[in-house]
DNA sequence: CCGGACAGAATTGTCAACAATTTTGTTCAA
DNA sequence: TTGAACAAAATTGTTGACAATTCTGTCCGG
C-alpha cells in the first residue's frame, strides 16, 4: 500500500486528490473495474471525503470513473467499440488539428516536426517500441498544438485519457511499429508541404489504421 | 425571484440541483457572466450548499460555468472566437456522423429525414424563422442518432450546449434561413442517397457557412 | 488629493458527524 | 435444500459549522 500523501499545504486539498487520483488511473495502478471506496482514498491521499468526492464528480465527466447512485465508483472500463468510436472522434478532430496545422505552423514548428520523424524512424530501426510510442504520442500532441485549435485539443486530451489501457497494448504488437512509421512519415510530410488537405487526409487515414488494429 | 422548487423526494438533491441549474442556464435566465454564489443558489433551489457545488463542478467540466479558487462562479461567456472553435469541431463530427448515418440509417428513419426537410421548407415559405430554428436543431439531432456514434453524440451535446446564446443571435438574421435551408436539404439529399462522403462533405459545407455567418 | 495598510464583510474551501441506501449474511419456515 | 424475510454492516448522500481566502471600504501618512 503507498504511503500517505504530504499534507501539500499551499495546494487545496480537492486538486490534490484529484491530480493523484488522476495520475494513478493513467498509469494503470488502478486494477480496471476496480472499486474506488471514497474513505480508502481520502486515507490514502490524506484528504477528507469530501474533496474526494469533489474530485470524483470529475473525473466522472472526464469518462475516467464510473459512478452509480448510492453503489459508488469504479475505474471505468472501455470496451473495445468504445475505443473504436473514441477513435473514430480522435480522426477526425486530429484531421481537423493537422490541417490547421498545415496552414499556420511556424517555419520552427515544422523542422520539430521533422525531427520528431527521425526520431520515430531511429527508434524503429533499433527496435525499441517503448521509445516509439512515447514519440507517437509527442507527435499527435504537437500536432494538436500547432493548429492553435483549443477546443479541439481540450476535447481529444479527454478522449486519449480514456484510451491509456489500450494504447499499451497496441504498442506491443509486433510488426505494428512498421506500419505506423510510414504513416507518421507521411503526415509530417504533408503537413510540412503546407497542404491542408493532405494532412487531414494522411491523419485520418493513419487513424483509420489504428481503428483496424483495435478490431485485431 | 423564482419561487422555491419543490423537494423532489425520490431525486437526489445534487441531481436536482444539477437540472435546475443547466436548465436555468440553457434557457438564458442566466445574465452571462453573471455572478453564481453557492449560498444563493442553493436557498433558490431548496438544496443545500454541497449539491450545488458538486453541480457547479459537473457543469464546470461542461463548458457552461467558469470557476475560479476562492472566487466563486461565473456563467462562462463564449466569445465569438470560441464560438467559431467550436463550430470547426461540430464540423468534423457532425461530418462523422453524417457519414455514419449514410451507411446505417433504416429506411424509416431516412422518411423522417425527408420529412423533416418539407418542414423546414414550409417553414421558410411561411416566414417563420423560430419554427425554422427548431426544425434545424432536430435535423442536427436526427443525424447524430442515426450515426450510433455514442462518443460523438456526447462530445456534440457538450458543444452544442455552449453555443446557446449565439444560436439566437444567428437564427433571426434576415436571408439566413434561406441560404441555410438549400444547404440542409443538400444534407438530406446525400443522406438518403446513402452516400457517406457526399454526406459528411454536405455537413461540412454547411458548417463552414455557419462559421462565416458567426463572423458576420 | 493620493496611495498603501488594515479591518470587516462576503464568499469559497474543508471538516466531522449524521441520515439514507444498498449489500451481505443469517435465520427460519416450507 | 431452497427461498423469503429480516437484521447487520458497509458505503454513499447530506447537513451545518468552522477555517481560509479574497474582496471592499475606510483610515492615516505623505
Amino acid at each position: 500500500m503507498p504511503k500517505e500523501a504530504r499534507p501539500s499545504t499551499g495546494e487545496q486539498a480537492r486538486q490534490h486528490a484529484l491530480a493523484q487520483l488522476r495520475q494513478a488511473i493513467l498509469r494503470g495502478e488502478m486494477a480496471p473495474a476496480q472499486r474506488l471506496v471514497e474513505n480508502e482514498l481520502a486515507e490514502q491521499f490524506g484528504v477528507t471525503r469530501a474533496s474526494v468526492r469533489a474530485a470524483l464528480i470529475e473525473l466522472e465527466s472526464e469518462g475516467l470513473v464510473e459512478r452509480i447512485r448510492n453503489r459508488g465508483s469504479r475505474v471505468r472500463v472501455v470496451t473495445v467499440e468504445e475505443a473504436v468510436a473514441i477513435t473514430e472522434c480522435r480522426m477526425v478532430l486530429e484531421g481537423l488539428c493537422a490541417g490547421k496545422a498545415a496552414r499556420e505552423a511556424s517555419d520552427e514548428q515544422l523542422d520539430q516536426l521533422l525531427a520528431l520523424g527521425e526520431a520515430m524512424s531511429k527508434a524503429v530501426a533499433d527496435g525499441e517500441p517503448v521509445t516509439y510510442s512515447d514519440l507517437n504520442h509527442e507527435l499527435h500532441a504537437r500536432i494538436r498544438e500547432f493548429s492553435g485549435q483549443q477546443v479541439a485539443v481540450e476535447l481529444l486530451e479527454r478522449l486519449n485519457a480514456q484510451l491509456v489501457r489500450h494504447r499499451f497494448q497496441l504498442a506491443l504488437r509486433p510488426g505494428r511499429p512498421q506500419k505506423s512509421l510510414s504513416e507518421h512519415l507521411a503526415m509530417i510530410e504533408a503537413i510540412r508541404a503546407r497542404d491542408p488537405r493532405a494532412a487531414e487526409e494522411a491523419v485520418r487515414s493513419h487513424l483509420a489504421g489504428v481503428i483496424d488494429a483495435l478490431r485485431e
